[in-house]
DNA sequence: GCTAAATATCGCAATATTGCAATAACCCAA
DNA sequence: TTGGGTTATTGCAATATTGCGATATTTAGC
C-alpha cells in the first residue's frame, strides 16, 4: 500500500493519468510554457528564468521526457528541448474527450 | 525541500497544477467519468464499479471536492455527488488555453 | 592530451500521496 | 430510540515526489 493500483484501472485510464501527472506541476507548466512561447528552441535558460537549482530542472525535463511530451536534442555542448509534437497531440485530443464527456448540469444537484 | 515552491510561480501556474494534479490520477478519472456518464446523480456505487476500499473513495471524492471539481449534495443517508459546472468550464477553457500555446513543430527538433 | 561550459546522475532529507482497517458520524425507518 | 445502511474521519504503513549539493559525464576549443 502507498503506491497506485495500476491493475485496477484501464490502459486508457492509467495512460492519461500518467501524463497529466506529468503535467502538474508548476515548473513543468512554466517550462512548458517557455518551450511552447519561445519557438525556437532552447536549452538550459530555463535556469536562470526560473528560480530552481540546475539539478531540480534537469530532473523535472528527464520527467518530460519519461512521459514523451518533448525530445531533445544534441545541439554542441548543450541540449534542445522542443514539444513532441505527436504526443502533445494526442493528450490534446484524449483530454477534448474526457471534458466533453460533460454534458452540462443535471437536475439533481 | 521536498515541497512544491509555489512562491515562485505565477498565480495561473499554481492553479493549474492543483486542478491537474486532482486529475492526474486514475481512480479519479474513473470517478469523473462515470459521474459524466450516469447523467443522474450517483453515490456510492462507486465502491462497488472500481475495486477500492469504501475509505479509499471517499478520500479520493474529498480531494476532487477540494479542488473545487466536484458537489456533493446531501440525499438521504446517502451523497449526491455530480460535476461542478464552472470550475469544470474553468479547467477546460485554461488547459485549452495551455495547449494552443503551442503553434506547431519548428525548425530545429 | 587539458580546460571550461552545459547537462545528467547520485544520494540524501523533507514532504506528499496512496490505500486500507477501524471507527466515528450521520440519516432514515420502524 | 434502536438498528441497519451510508459516508467521513482517523491512524498507520508503504511508496512517491520534490529539491538540492556534490559529483559525474559530455562536448567544444585549444
Amino acid at each position: 500500500m502507498g503506491a497506485t493500483k495500476t491493475e485496477i484501472f484501464t490502459e486508457k485510464q492509467n495512460r492519461l493519468a500518467v501524463l497529466l501527472k506529468a503535467i502538474a506541476h508548476p515548473a513543468r507548466i512554466a517550462i512548458l510554457q517557455r518551450i511552447m512561447i519561445v519557438d525556437t528552441c532552447i536549452c538550459g535558460d530555463l535556469v536562470g528564468e526560473l528560480g530552481l537549482a540546475q539539478a531540480t530542472i534537469s530532473q523535472h525535463l528527464k520527467e518530460l521526457k519519461n512521459a514523451g511530451l518533448i525530445q531533445g536534442t544534441i545541439e554542441g555542448a548543450s541540449v534542445c528541448y522542443c514539444i513532441n509534437p505527436s504526443a502533445w497531440e494526442l493528450l490534446k485530443n484524449e483530454l477534448g474527450g474526457f471534458f466533453s464527456t460533460y454534458k452540462g448540469p443535471t437536475s439533481c444537484c
